[in-house]
DNA sequence: GTAGAAGGTTCTATCAAGCAACGCACAATC
DNA sequence: GATTGTGCGTTGCTTGATAGAACCTTCTAC
């Protein structure tokens, strides 16, 4: 959309909708980024490990290191001066993560895992493999597109809710 | 990744990973097509109206919808022949999205909705203002990213687990 | 002193996106 | 019956992003 000029990062962008979708998708939604995200999640800290699982090339790696970095999702975490070496680690926000991959993994695994899912989950409180339920935090009853009505809340601007 | 040849849809792609993550980028994970989702989700049926919604350009709009089509995420279904004329329907399959949309929100909401959130949702349950919450299908507990351990499913194919 | 590991950076070819203009089939209006 | 408007695309051009490979630097190990 903005051509990349200036020391901002203007890029490709989302940031102008009123929308907390677009708003994670813009510190996510590029190539690789959730990804990057997930391999963080699951251990992975390194520069070279990350480029070796994903098959990213390195220049888009590191540019996506940096945005994360930049978007308060990874921190980069020395482990070594001389030569200056940096784990890149999940902040809190990062981790905050963890509903959409785990969302994202459960809907791949429902429409696309033939042989069933690659990866599973343990809920380390009760020990059994688990699905992640979305729950309401009201009444604790499941909840799906189908029980619920989009309103307009205080951070509203414009009329993203159709006829309302 | 790969060149975009022979009359298959060979694009940059996540498909040969084994991860249900990467699936479900596969399907939403280009630019725009979760904001259309979104938009599908609150009631946007035809062409006209998603791009002006999203600012998308036509071409690309166009491409985005035959691929979320292709996938089943979407249906096209006639409201008119001469001309021919489409709405643009979620499926079952775009629906079980929601999941995905829903934390994404959450957590833009959390991070970057400094007037608090654009949309809310009510539970039509409990009427109530809902946030949706991530329970263990198991124990009924809320589960979290610290609350759980990866591991292997029958679907594993490579180490997708660091170490095991 | 040579090799290799870790983490980048630089270069170029190719690809996709944005943008604006155009096309086309109808329906309604004057 | 010519003109305008609507809905849905398609085409062409320009610019930005990506892949891929080579290169560089700082160390450590042999």
């Amino acid at each position: 959309m903005q051509p990349t000029i200036l020391g901002g990062m203007e890029r490709k962008s989302f940031a102008h909708m009123h929308c907390s979708i677009a708003q994670c998708l813009e510190v996510v939604g590029e190539w690789w980024s959730l990804l990057i995200v997930r391999d963080a999640s699951l251990g992975v800290t390194h520069f070279d490990e990350f480029q070796e699982r994903l098959g990213i090339s390195r220049n888009v790696l590191n540019q996506r290191l940096a945005r994360l970095v930049d978007a308060g999702v990874l921190a980069k975490v020395p482990y070594s001066e001389h030569p200056p070496r940096y784990d890149y680690r999940l902040t809190d926000k990062g981790r905050d993560l963890w509903p959409v991959l785990t969302t994202m993994r459960q809907w791949g695994d429902d429409y696309a895992a033939p042989d069933g899912p690659p990866l599973q989950v343990s809920h380390k409180h009760c020990g059994e493999i688990a699905q992640a339920q979305l729950t309401c935090s009201h009444c604790g009853e499941p909840i799906g597109a189908r029980d619920v009505r989009a309103i307009p809340g205080p951070g509203a601007v414009e009329p993203l809710v159709r006829g309302a």
